[in-house]
DNA sequence: TCGATCCTGTAG
DNA sequence: CTACAGGATCGA
């Protein structure tokens, strides 16, 4: 579930349901979560401190605890992180969770297991938060920052836009929308991109995450446990050979970096 | 810079 | 059964 807007709505609602709690406890169910550090010392390191502010760079969850350490969680594919009302009920794909005072868990759930936990000083996290690009959604993010990197850059524009060192937090989804939106084959190397299609591409990048940020989090936010909460309308991904929304040419599918991308053909040259 | 690899679940 | 998946790292 998570590139920058989910991640973002993850930490929002952690903010309301976490934010100031008690941990009397830690559980890291599996080693692989938190390697290379030991599941054992980062439970004993990280229990008996509190939740005091959350936040996200890129696609990383940063959770400063008492006492000066942090907490860096990444999501990868199929992660998720939330506050159950008894930890005891947490779901069999719980990879890692920490028990608050009332018996709520705030629970690491992975079902496919790539997702990561670990502890640092504060020094550490920013020193490593130092190896990602500008986030989009700041006021870092200009044209001519972006102009700048791609520049240097030969990189196929979908590559480019998923390298967490250029732009923090776009992933195969937002990257393939960004990329229709400015109509930019998702092939072209970056460097040949003109100024008027670069700034297109700036903001559509702001646009299309400005818009699935606002999507994440209401439908976060409106719990309701029958109605499955709509979808950011996607206008390319996951929809090979449907036509396009503008032109009606049926969309196609590449192999990209050993993933799959979806374009137009007609509005993306 | 690229491909293999880490994992499990689900769809075809 | 195979293909594929909203990600990132590591070794060649």
């Amino acid at each position: 579930m998570p590139e920058l807007p989910e991640v973002e709505a993850v930490c929002r609602k952690l903010r309301r349901d976490a934010l100031g709690a008690w941990i009397s406890a830690v559980r890291v169910l599996r080693s692989a979560t938190t390697r290379p550090q030991k599941p054992r010392r980062v439970e004993s390191l990280a229990a008996g401190r509190t939740i005091e502010t959350v936040e996200r760079r890129g696609k990383n969850i940063l959770m400063s605890l008492s006492g000066g350490l942090w907490v860096r969680i990444h999501l990868r594919m199929t992660g998720n992180l939330y506050v159950i009302p008894d930890v005891r009920l947490r779901p069999a794909s719980t990879r890692a969770y920490f028990e608050l005072e009332g018996g709520r868990g705030l629970v690491f759930d992975d079902p496919r297991a790539l997702g990561r936990l670990h502890l640092h000083t504060a020094a550490e996290a920013a020193r490593l938060m130092e190896d990602l690009g500008p986030e989009p959604l700041s006021r870092e993010f200009t044209l001519d920052v972006l102009a700048a990197a791609a520049r240097r850059s030969r990189k196929p524009a979908k590559l480019f836009l998923m390298d967490q060192q250029h732009v923090a937090g776009l992933g195969n989804i937002y990257a393939a929308e960004a990329l229709f939106r400015a109509h930019i084959h998702p092939a072209r190397p970056m460097n040949r991109i003109g100024p008027p299609r670069l700034a297109l591409l700036h903001a559509a990048i702001v646009e299309v995450l400005r818009e699935a940020v606002h999507w994440a989090v209401t439908s976060y936010r409106r719990p309701g446990e029958f109605s499955e909460a709509e979808d950011f309308p996607l206008a390319v991904y996951g929809r090979e050979g449907e036509p396009c929304v503008t032109c009606g040419r049926r969309l196609r599918r590449i192999p990209q970096g050993g993933r799959s991308t979806y374009y137009c053909p007609g509005c993306q040259r």
